[in-house]
This record gives C-alpha cells, structure tokens and sequence, in this order.
DNA sequence: AAGTCGACGTGTACAGCGTAGACCGGATCC
DNA sequence: GGATCCGGTCTACGCTGTACACGTCGACTT
C-alpha cells in the first residue's frame, strides 16, 4: 500500500467513523488527503472498493483481540465478556458498525457454512465458546451453530433499537440490557 | 390528501417497495405520478417526509392485523404465529423493512416509555402476549417489557442477517430457524 | 362583476455527487 | 534513448435534491 493510499483510507475511514457511509464522497476523501478526486481512482477502483478496504481492514484489527476472549471464565461470564467486547464496538464505532450490517455485499461470510469454518472474525469466538460449554456439557445437547445465534442475535437485534435512536437508556443501562438479555436466553423464559 | 397527493405516495411506495429507498428519486417518483419534480414539493416538504408519510401509513396497514393475533392459543404457540407475522411483513416487504429500521428519525418510538405505552404497534402485540403468559405463570416472574425484547430481538438479530444476505439458507429453513431460536429462548439453553 | 388569494403546477437553475476520458511528468526497464 | 507504466491533474457527463420565479385556475370577498 502506498503512502497516498494509505492516507486516501485514513481519510475515508476518519469520515466514515465521524459522519457515516453518507458523509464520505470521493472529493472530500480526495481533499483530506492532499489529491483530487479523480486520483483516488488510482488506488481504489471505486467509492464502494474504497470503503470495503478501509471497512475490512477495521474489523479486522478490532476483532482480531476477541479470540481467546475469556477462555478461562465460566460460560456465563466469558459470554459477558464477549458481549462486552462487542459492544465495545458496535456502540464506540456506531458508524462502521452500521455500514457493516447495512451494506449488502457478495462475497460476505454466509450462514451456516462460512460460519461453521470459522470464517467470520465476530462469530468464531462465540462458537468456540457454545462449542466447549457444549463438550463440557454447561449447555443442553444441541446444534452449536444455532445455539451461537440464538445468543448473539438477541443482541444484534437490541443493538438495532439502540442505534436507530429507539433507546432513551444511558449506554451503560443498554450494555446491563443486554447482558440480562442474554442471560434470560441461557436460564429460558418458561416457569 | 388530494388525488395527485394520492398518486406521489403510490408511486414512491411501488418504487421504494420494488427496488429500496436509493432508488426513490423526487425526478422518478413525479414521472410515474405524472407531474413535474417541483409539483412533489406542493405535496411533501422534502424526499424524506414524503418516504416517511408513505412508510408510516403502509406499516400502519400491514400491523393493523397483528393485534389479536392467536390470542386463544398457548403461549409457545402465539409467539410462532406473531413470528410468522413479522417475517411476513420483513421477507415478504425487505426494502420496506430494511427502510424502516435504518432510517434514524427524530420521532421514533423509543424503549421503554413509549413501548409500556403500547405505541409501537409492531411490538405491542408480543407485549400484550407477554403480559398475558407472564399473569398466567407460563412464564416465569420477570420485567414483561424486557422479556418481550428477549422474545423479539433474536428474531430481529436473524432478520438482519437474512436480509443482508449472510444466509444461505431458504427462506422456509430461515422462518423455521427463527422459530427454534425463539423456542430456544423460551426453554433456555443451559443444561 | 371585479378583485384577491391560495393551491397546484411548470421551467430553470444551482451545487454536489460518482466517475469516464484525455492528458502529462517522471521513474523504470529494454 | 525510446517505450512503458504509475500517479497525478483537468474537464466533462449525467445524475441527484431542491430553491426560486412564474403561470393558472377555482373559490371567496366586496
């Protein structure tokens, strides 16, 4: 990666981060990195390229600490902690996480084969965890892919409401949301 | 709402409806309306009040059945069927749906006054069915607004996933998924 | 009957968008 | 030393939302 590439990404990722996918046009990325628009296109093919690179690369480094996340705590609370960690980011990076699950690409990871070989840097961590509760019997027999979903999708889910502005709760008091969430899926809903 | 009032709002649901919200353009909508770009501002302030009018009153219609939904079956039993009500309006209308949850507006209703309230007409039907079961004891004592949240959101997770392509699967195996991932929720997953 | 007014519509125009295409200096390679 | 390519510029095209000035026509007032 060149330097003038590297500053268009910083630029384009510095938009992104502050103002949304919306706020970064090919003539500002262009102007915050000393080049005219048209130069950009030296370096990424198009806006959409542009903002993939700068996207994966982000996820990447941001999931790359949440693998051996809590290996040694009991299932509950290494689900806490993984919870924690991505909150930690869909809610300190509202704008990327938006893109991310907005954007509609072909060659994203897909349920369930992507995601039964690991493929997705969010998901892995999560399945090794339900995969070991699983062998170690802290979780009733079951598939490991769907259990996994069934304890991150709650939290997807929440994180929707909460960025779409439906929440008045405090960031913490939403973060305590959904770990009680969480755990209503673990203990069942039934009397 | 005058005829050509009328006409705009017809237009810009069938484009929004068939192709997503990027492709309702003020220039399109008024063609297929027969009259110019500028007349559409006789009618709506702006592009985003004219998609919302036209978002609000087709959610209004589609939720307006969901009220009594399976108000005489068991507990388990009613949850499928207001999942399968959702799912009918988010796979049956994805750009609608994929529209409503992203767009961030200033008068959304929010968690939790507004939905102790009953103003969300998507989820107080899961409320009130919730509040039942909970008054009932088939579920056990809880905060019924956030049980609800625990029932719906892995739904919403799913959807999310779903309509951002990251499922291969069918979309009957994707209604079926979502059902076992409520069930899952409602008997826990912990041995 | 004449005058006024508001609702509805048009035509023109502007600034901003992504990006195609032609061009150009300089380094690098045969 | 000529060819080639890389990174850059400038210009331009076809889109977008929408501001503004203007025309028309029916209804209501005087």
């Amino acid at each position: 990666m060149t330097d003038t590439a590297e500053r268009v990404s910083a630029a384009a990722l510095a938009i992104l981060s502050a103002e949304g996918a919306q706020a970064v046009t090919m003539r500002r990325v262009a102007a915050d990195a000393g080049i005219t628009a048209m130069a950009t296109y030296r370096h990424f093919p198009n806006r959409e390229a542009l903002l993939r690179a700068v996207v994966d690369r982000e996820v990447a480094e941001v999931t790359s600490g949440w693998d051996g996340l809590g290996r040694d705590l009991p299932f509950a609370r290494r689900v806490e902690v993984l919870t924690d960690a991505f909150l930690d980011f869909a809610l300190g990076r509202p704008n990327l996480y938006r893109y991310l699950v907005t954007e509609r690409r072909s060659d994203a990871l897909r349920f369930p084969d992507d995601f039964r070989a690991g493929g997705s840097p969010a998901f892995a961590p999560a399945f090794a965890a339900v995969s070991q509760a699983l062998a170690q019997g802290v979780l009733r027999d079951d598939d490991p892919l769907e259990v996994t979903l069934a304890i991150t999708t709650p939290v997807m889910g929440l994180v929707q409401l909460y960025l779409g502005g439906r929440m008045t709760t405090s960031e913490s008091d939403f973060r305590a949301l959904c770990k009680r969430t969480t755990g209503r899926v673990l203990d069942g809903l039934t009397a």
